[in-house]
DNA sequence: GCATACCCTTGATGTAAATCAACTATTTAC
DNA sequence: GTAAATAGTTGATTTACATCAAGGGTATGC
């Protein structure tokens, strides 16, 4: 990924350090922010943001047990979140790339239960929550932005459950590669060939399967001409087939 | 359970048959409201309640894909969710006790993602999401309290994922009988005997097991003296030796 | 009151994925 | 530039749970 260091005012409202990016003119901001609101009320919101130096790979964003403040919006990057159980086993608990929000675990009791750590260089646009929810009062539309939003995850985990409950190994590695496909390709990215973030052992984790188990099936698909892997390159070949094999409809 | 069908007005304010309930008297109040309301706040939130006839066992409250305009408080029995993916598998992703609100998946789209069924002779609490939202943005306790509910419902689907991703049978049917004497306890029912509510093949869909699997896992912890298992009535022994288990520090 | 269906249990066998093991490729550090 | 650590691949073996199979118990309906 390149990045433009010259003095020139960057056209790019993504890159992270141009300290112009705001809300108006983010080009995630329709998949982040509710399309509905107002200029004036996004320019509310615009203020209310924080934008800081971009993480490093490895780095925090917050950390299980930390206080609850803020959620994050991704603007670049991705990073996972992962929670730590009693018995001190670590689980993934979700990737988060581009105009995706992580935090809103940490509503409930006020304190994260999730880490968030950068997958690779990321920046994130800070939402204080107690700001977002006073301005929530005033803009309707805020509110019921941020419902859907945490509807949405909860959407989400329960397909992430219903996956580990009830789908193999195969399926499952073939529905998070669909998934990273259309978030991509709702990014304007391509929908057949993209970059995983995310180590083998993260999927493993993330998936419930060894990392040996990920790195065979990688294999097994590439095999069958339904996918390229190079490393952590990916490309689709066949994407009626990738869909078939989630769907269980595989002869497998 | 006894129900009384005198003329003398019932003490209990959650008979199903007794049309005075309120919030305010309500004894699951403290469960599935915000604590924090006013009392005339909470006589605000009352007056947009509905409650309606009960539901008999297999009664749907909605089915998913219905248009979402409510969510719903149990107010007594018990009812389970599932959602029904693309190739047509079932996932039951919750059961919901009383005092538990169900419902919220469907914010996010306007459509419910689940469907929700009786498990045996249930009543709800009816609330309807606009009103609620209107209502919200004058009481910002209000508002804060369904932030966090739903924020409570993303971290239990969480602990779901973990269950599913990293505990064997065992630990996973130890820790559905913790979470159902826990959430028996709050609302002071007995922490250590309690009827289940749900079929062994609901307890296997939920946990991603086999009926078989359940079977003999229960039939297990029985000889082990841990628990005793007659047909759904269930008595824990060892309530330490079940958390042990739970957490993956038997020696299995 | 009996039939039908459903729910649950128990045993025998099969299998997908875990584990164990060895090796290669890639990154990080000095 | 080489060493050490980290990440990924592939094969052999084991195992936890699924599947297959049979039977008993309980509820539902005519």
């Amino acid at each position: 990924m390149t990045m433009n260091h010259t003095i020139v005012k960057s056209q790019d409202s993504n890159c992270p350090h141009d300290k112009k990016v705001s809300c108006g003119n983010c080009r995630l901001n329709t998949i982040c922010l509710p399309i509905s609101l107002h200029i004036d009320d996004i320019d509310r919101l615009n203020s209310i943001i924080q934008r800081g130096k971009p993480l490093q790979k490895g780095d925090y964003l917050y950390r299980a047990n930390d206080l609850f403040d803020s959620v994050y919006a991704i603007r670049s990057g991705a990073v996972k979140a992962i929670t730590i159980n009693d018995n001190g086993v670590e689980q993934v608990t979700g990737f988060y790339l581009p105009g995706e929000i992580v935090g809103m675990d940490g509503i409930g009791d006020n304190r994260y239960t999730n880490s968030v750590i950068a997958l690779e260089t990321a920046s994130v646009c800070e939402i204080p929550f107690n700001r977002m929810e006073e301005l929530s009062l005033q803009i309707p539309n805020l509110q019921r932005h941020f419902f859907q939003l945490m509807s949405r995850e909860i959407t989400q985990d329960q397909q992430i459950i219903t996956l580990l409950s009830k789908s193999s190994a195969e399926e499952r590695i073939a529905a998070l590669l669909l998934s990273i496909s259309s978030r991509n390709s709702r990014r304007q990215l391509s929908a057949n060939a993209f970059r995983l973030p995310m180590s083998r052992t993260d999927i493993g984790n993330y998936l419930g399967l060894t990392i040996e188990t990920v790195s065979r099936i990688f294999t097994r698909l590439q095999k069958q001409d339904v996918i390229a892997v190079d490393k952590k390159e990916i490309v689709i070949n066949d994407m009626d087939k990738l869909r078939s094999i989630a769907n269980g409809e595989s002869g497998n």
